[in-house]
DNA sequence: CTAATAGTGTCTATAAGACAATATACT
DNA sequence: AGTATATTGTCTTATAGACACTATTAG
């Protein structure tokens, strides 16, 4: 029984790069014991931060900042992982979170070397490189919480900028949901969910008719968003 | 650096008595160095399991099945708890886990003495008792994540036995979820979801029309429940 | 003018809830 | 018959999506 069991803490970085969803992975070094040169999640034993915080949200905020420079505008714990089989060496526990962030204020330079911290493409199907432990089903984990998070609020905002189109938010739902959504009822749907506030501004591309740019509300990201996610009580029937 | 942080896993038991919420809690003893004597949430260090098992659901399972003598016919990864205020001796985590059984499969005496497990009416607000550690909080998340996917799924049926009448599975859910639901509207969500089977048995009690007995269809207990939670592509408008 | 995207108006099928009506037991 | 609950029928209204329409820029 001399086993040492201490959990680490994981944390599944997403932003969205010109349309389409990325996820922050790190190299482990060469002389890592386990998985050497494999991508993983960025992480670390809860060990080297329990002096410094006090909840396991804060360790992975600290993590967070230490890959990417950043504060986290948005992080929830996903589920924690744990058993024999996902590291050869022993018995382990990581507790995973998910974050969400604007590109803009991801530096990565904050990291080691620009080479160990990369953004990687994500589908459903996770990314195409080889993830060390099971980080892959980690991150598909993250990506289906992602998803159906989307589907009734609108956390979307957090991946965006201060501000934003309608068109560029539609096409961040279209693109983690995999579907498109009717023009009308998205407008219906941001209009009827009083989160959005219309900037007296534009932005303005040649050749297309000028957009207007909105911005999120105070609280309003984790609110609810899309209609048809009402329950009893709410409904559309009756009189 | 001499700290040992060893996981727990802790259980929260639901099950429901004449529709009324359950949870099972267990006192700790009087000599314990941490809360003697209070009432708790079933659970125990991950290294007095960690030889048995390979995963953390086993462990938890395994938690259960020591406390009420029973397999679960349904355990869910609820959230993970951690800190340095969370216990006093020393900063800690607890992976918590929600079950859900009928109360004919809880066989109390398995555990130590009867006056040291005992079912405990829930409301959302949690139990009349005190409750070591954080375990208030983690109840009360717990009846959180129930009420939520009661609404869009058919768990409420593994509270339930073999059979059941529709007036009761509604009437677990409206206890459950605090409100009440329309008549016609329930039935019609047990229709369209195709998850139940009428059984060609009848509950009969003394001054009432007799009760048809319906029973799960496998499989259909997780399965979408109510149509409200539908999202875009299966929407009702449109032609 | 055309091309391209932004943004709006309107019509329709569908489904949720209200409410009334009917069914089936027991006393 | 009368009571109590189970179960079904029907009508009303809100709304998601289809689709056609208008608006605003550049060339």
């Amino acid at each position: 029984m001399g086993v040492e069991l201490w959990p680490s803490v994981d944390v599944v970085i997403f932003t969205v790069v010109d349309g389409a969803l990325k996820v922050l992975l790190t190299r482990r070094s060469e002389s890592s014991s386990a998985f050497p040169g494999q991508w993983s999640l960025p992480g670390g034993a809860l060990k080297k931060y329990v002096d410094e915080v006090d909840t396991l949200e804060e360790a992975a905020a600290l993590e967070l900042k230490r890959k990417t420079g950043a504060e986290a505008p948005y992080l929830e714990q996903l589920e924690t992982f744990g058993g024999r089989a996902r590291d050869p060496r022993s018995w382990t526990v990581t507790v995973a979170y998910f974050a969400l962030l604007p590109h803009d204020q991801i530096h990565l330079e904050a990291g080691k070397g620009t080479e160990d911290v990369m953004l990687w493409d994500v589908t459903s199907k996770g990314v195409k490189a080889k993830l060390a432990f099971d980080h892959k089903d980690i991150l598909i984990s993250a990506v289906n919480r992602l998803r159906s998070k989307l589907e009734y609020t609108a956390i979307a905002g957090y991946l965006l900028g201060k501000t934003f189109t309608l068109p560029q938010l539609k096409s961040v739902y279209e693109s983690i949901l995999g579907e498109s959504i009717p023009e009308m009822s998205f407008r219906r749907a941001v209009s009827n969910s009083d989160a959005l506030v219309k900037t007296n501004k534009k932005e303005c591309v040649p050749g297309r008719r000028p957009t207007t740019l909105y911005r999120f509300k105070k609280g309003a990201k984790d609110v609810l968003f899309f209609p048809k996610s009402m329950v009893y009580g709410k409904g559309k029937g009756g009189r």
